[in-house]
DNA sequence: CGGATTTAACTTTTT
DNA sequence: GTTAAATCCG
């Protein structure tokens, strides 16, 4: 072990070592899973600024999430003994900062606005109705993400017009350039822009160019196998010159190509930087021996790959566990078992483990056994706080304030709460807006020319339109959360919930209140605050981002965003046939061949022990299917990993919902089950039932029948549910 | 025409 | 379990 100079907290082996050192001219560091590559990447910053003087203002490093950047700027902290003045962030919160600079140049505002995904698709599906395309034949979806695809790639709406394939493409080719013109009378950018309007800056601005290049004189760059097209281009601008650019990668953790990440930037970066030194990390510090020679066993099965293998000098341990379980509820339970077990027997605690799965789908039973155990866990990802409905609203309302022209917001908000401004309306000012060249907000200016509509709407559509303007005007006289609570309260979010009195609605209270409180902290927390970049900051936050890890909680999320995280004891769920590998990856050998690296990603997550679990039945999508172990099972290396089927041709399922000698149990989640088919009794509206949880009820309904079959049940207290009758968990008496 | 209520459809991964 | 579309109602 070698020690880097004025840096003895930072212990670096000797290939860590001349990496760190290796400071000049493009370097391409392959990183294995686990072999501290966030090391070598602080330790570079920390050498670059104690032993070569640099100043922090001129390092640059970028990652993919907020969480990665933070990290960065802990331990550069630590070791640095100041984060200040680096300019380390994720690619698109440092180039949306530098579009509000100097995006005037290319006809941009600095209160532009950043459209997520519903956004962009509102804004998709209002130019296709304009054309007359039915939604029903052209999903948005899959517009938009051609038209990102493209974008990602650099293909201009002129150059994908050339290249159109096949009939899709052709409707693709006349609406993206329909697209992009909106997005910027809108003075809104998409996710894509934030990467590729800097290159159009760079482009058409050569003096802009240089300004960030001889700023940015060293570049770093972390998960480089997930840079796409477009983030390639940017940096090799900004690296052109000195060309010290510094990445770190593993092409066996890519796992982003449907995101446009191309793998050949990483394949290639030699080809591209002729003079590029290469270094390989292939010494892991994460997992015992087991768990990597599983792994390796796996990855080795690709064909495209640099070809690495990870090594360790630590312990064997455990052999890897693979389950085989009844269906989900089983897999759930076996592996709060294994949890409660390793908490007794090994002394740790629930922060330690992880429960990872393919698809957000599979969290919702899990999470239901969970909290049955009284295991405390976190879920990361599901539908984030930003993305909430309610918190879109008010999110809309200061997107409108910010920046007028934001049409896609201001249709939000516009009948929200309702003012009696319905869709016809919005049609009428939409067209007239259109044939008069200006922008949604001023056709609300001068509602009065627009001939069709009723007197009583136009005089609603002007107060709305005044009191926006008045929130313009007052948004520079009063501090910012002084503000943003007078809005709230004028329009009357808080108490439009609280007269409804649901739960629900008390949910959505809370998170509005939870906004609100999010403003003073920003403010304290920015030296500049300005509504613009704190509606950026919250464009930009990512799934792991909220992710506490000093809760004492087991953690379930997706394997993708697993990546880059580190637990003692990993299980990864729902190893099946067509759903991981998923089903439409399994006729194309590229998108197969990432399945495998995800899986890859999932297994060296574990540090101590991997437990990995197959269901042979499972409820998909409102169905139950019987399933097959995935073929990634039959690749494991069979002399380090450990097989249990917990099942052994019994029909009784083990899960804690069996009862199998309970009469009458019509509503079984296994309808199809032998031991009960017998034993069907018919139910009808007013038969009495026993409800597991909520105790004696009578059937008050009957809708639909089979497996759509939904019933409904008043219970004591005059309680009323509706179940699916298939997963309804309830005797008839 | 607009608002409210009911019905139907949908889920790969996400900056 | 959530949201968008369809239907109904005033």
């Amino acid at each position: 072990m070698s020690k880097v100079n004025n840096s003895p907290n930072i212990q670096l082996n000797p290939v860590q070592l001349e990496a760190v050192k290796a400071t000049e001219g493009p370097v391409l560091v392959l990183a294995g899973a686990g072999s501290g590559k966030t090391r070598v990447l602080t330790s570079r910053i920390a050498y670059l600024v104690q032993e070569k003087k640099i100043d922090p203002y001129q390092i640059l490093a970028v990652t993919f999430t907020k969480k990665a950047a933070q990290e960065m700027m802990d331990r550069v902290q630590k070791t640095v003994g100041r984060s200040n003045g680096f300019w380390i962030g994720t690619f698109h919160s440092i180039f949306a900062k530098i579009l509000r600079w100097d995006a005037q140049a290319i006809g941009y505002s600095p209160n532009y606005v950043i459209y997520d995904k519903e956004d962009q698709e509102r804004l998709l599906k209002n130019i296709m109705e304009e054309m007359h395309l039915s939604p029903k034949m052209y999903a948005t979806q899959a517009v938009s993400s051609a038209i990102s695809k493209a974008k990602n790639g650099l293909v201009s709406p002129d150059a994908f017009l050339g290249q159109v394939r096949n009939p899709f493409e052709e409707v693709v080719a006349k609406i993206y350039p329909k697209y992009e013109k909106q997005l910027r009378f809108n003075q809104a950018c998409d996710f894509d822009d934030l990467i590729t309007l800097p290159i159009k800056l760079f482009t058409t601005r050569p003096e802009v160019l240089k300004k960030y290049q001889s700023r940015f004189q060293y570049i770093l760059v972390d998960e480089y196998q997930d840079t796409n097209r477009a983030q390639y281009q940017l940096l090799h601008e900004l690296a052109k010159n000195h060309q010290n650019i510094f990445v770190v990668g593993d092409d066996d953790q890519s796992i982003y190509s449907w995101r446009g990440a191309d793998i050949r930037n990483i394949l290639e970066f030699e080809k591209d930087f002729p003079a590029a030194q290469v270094f390989r990390l292939e010494q892991n510090y994460r997992s015992t021996k087991n768990i990597l020679k599983a792994a390796n066993s796996v990855i080795e099965n690709n064909e495209s790959r640099k070809g690495k293998t990870l090594w360790s000098d630590g312990e064997d341990g455990d052999k890897v566990h693979v389950l085989e379980v009844y269906d989900g509820q089983e897999e759930a339970q076996k592996i709060f078992e294994k949890i409660k077990n390793e908490v007794f027997k090994n002394k740790r605690t629930f922060r330690d483990f992880a429960i990872l799965y393919r698809t957000n789908a599979q969290s919702r039973l899990l999470e239901d056994s969970l909290r049955r155990s009284g295991i405390s866990y976190v879920i990361v990802g599901g539908v984030r706080f930003y993305e909430r409905k309610e918190v879109k609203d008010v999110l809309a309302y200061l997107k409108v304030i910010t920046n007028p022209n934001d049409a896609v917001s201001l249709q939000r908000v516009i009948n929200f709460p309702t003012r009696g401004i319905g869709e016809r309306t919005i049609e009428k000012l939409r067209i007239w807006a259109h044939q008069n060249q200006k922008s949604l907000f001023e056709a609300a200016k001068y509602v009065n020319e627009v001939d069709s509509i009723a007197p009583r709407t136009k005089k609603t559509i002007q107060h709305f339109h005044e009191m926006i303007l008045k929130y313009i005007d007052l948004k520079d006289k009063i501090s910012l959360s002084e503000w943003v609570y007078t809005l709230v309260d004028e329009i009357g979010f808080l108490k439009m919930y609280k007269e409804d009195g649901t739960v629900e609605s008390q949910n959505r209270a809370d998170n509005i209140r939870e906004l609100l409180a999010a403003i003073p902290d920003y403010c304290k927390r920015v030296e500049e605050p300005t509504l613009a970049s704190f509606l950026e900051e919250v464009a930009l936050i990512t799934e792991i981002d909220s992710w506490n890890e000093s809760a004492n909680a087991v953690t379930l999320m997706t394997v993708h965003s697993a990546k880059g995280l580190e637990f003692p004891v990993v299980f990864i769920t729902g190893l099946e046939h067509g759903l991981f590998p998923i089903m439409r990856s399994m006729n194309d050998d590229h998108a197969l061949e990432e399945e495998r690296r995800l899986f890859y990603v999932g297994m060296t997550r574990a540090e101590k022990k991997l437990y990995i679990l197959w269901a042979k039945r499972r409820q998909l999508y409102n169905e139950i299917s019987s399933r097959l172990p995935s073929p990634f099972l039959d690749e494991l290396d069979k002399k380090v990993t450990h097989i249990t089927s917990s099942y052994h041709s019994d029909f009784a399922p083990k899960s804690f919902e069996s009862k199998p000698k309970t009469k009458g149990m019509q509503f079984d989640s296994h309808p199809d089950y032998e031991s009960f088919s017998q034993e069907v009794t018919t139910l009808e509206k007013g038969s009495w039932v026993q409800h597991e949880i909520f105790g004696k009820g009578e059937v008050i309904k009957i809708e639909g029948r089979g497996q759509k079959q939904k019933i409904t049940v008043r219970f004591e207290g005059n309680v009323v549910k509706k179940f699916l009758s298939q997963y309804a968990r309830f005797n008839i008496l």
